[in-house]
DNA sequence: CGCATCATGAAAGTGATTTTCACTAACATA
DNA sequence: TATGTTAGTGAAAATCACTTTCATGATGCG
């Protein structure tokens, strides 16, 4: 999985006259082997521990070159901060967020995006993508 | 409806001790008169046309003061700015918004709602709001 | 290796709030 | 009605989370 990641970016790369640089290897490294939902201070706080002189506009950029690339998805969970998460081909998913702990699930559900297929067809709206995410507590958080 | 929504707003004020305002009934005003889905930017700058010396901070603290007292909820769509929408009693809606000309509509679906519940109950999770925004073109911008 | 480009890090800049502070206005209470 | 206490206001400064700039440092094709 990590590598084919690691593949696709590299190829993007090259297909975009762009350069493989040691940062890009590390911070590609870091965000695969990390939490899903990472926000770009939370992947940086983690790099300066072994990695203290890569800077954050670094981390910043390469992030969005990760989005750029498709192995990453930019998302806003209300918090005020833009997280990225892992982008498996295909796939499609929605999200829970607890307000107690800060925890994001994820979660499928074919009917609803059905149904929301049928709401976009009935305004005669073209769905680009959605956005879908149920705020509450976990299951720990509702103690 | 906005004589309602004004005596809930001035009863949350008296419940917390707090004052009644020219400014505060300005704004209120102002903001049932007008668009749902409205920025602080843009309130601000509606309401400077008739009243220059009532400040940006006070808008922008009035507009919390609205979301507190139940007659708002604040809202994001992604462009940046935090958008506030009159909220009616009981009622739930969701957005279908444009990315090309920026049109927000609302819109329900019952069934929706009802699968959001069985999936949160599937992760032993107790929902407190939801959002649902599909992004995508609208009729007029598909042309 | 040479060098045209791209990348990096530190620091400055942005845009949208959010807070501070000196000054007012509300609303009991005298 | 005059006061005192407390909340509210506006202008300006401060925050926050990016985003861009700029001088310097790598990359990698020829």
């Amino acid at each position: 999985m990590k590598r084919v990641k690691k593949k696709i970016f590299h190829d993007y790369i090259a297909k975009q006259g762009l350069k493989s640089t040691r940062q890009r290897d590390i911070i590609l490294e870091a965000f695969l082997s990390s939490d899903r939902h990472l926000s770009i201070e939370e992947l940086y706080l983690k790099l300066r521990a072994k990695h203290p002189n890569i800077g954050y506009a670094t981390v910043y950029r390469t992030l969005k070159l990760f989005a750029e690339s498709g192995i990453a998805r930019e998302m806003q969970f209300g918090d005020g901060q833009t997280r990225y998460e892992h982008v498996g081909e295909g796939e499609h998913h929605d999200h829970l967020v607890c307000t107690g702990c800060g925890a994001i699930i994820e979660f499928e559900n074919e009917t609803i995006e059905t149904l929301q297929k049928e709401v976009a067809a009935a305004h005669g709206f073209l769905i680009q993508t959605h956005k879908l995410e149920l705020y509450g507590l976990c299951a720990r958080c509702r103690g």
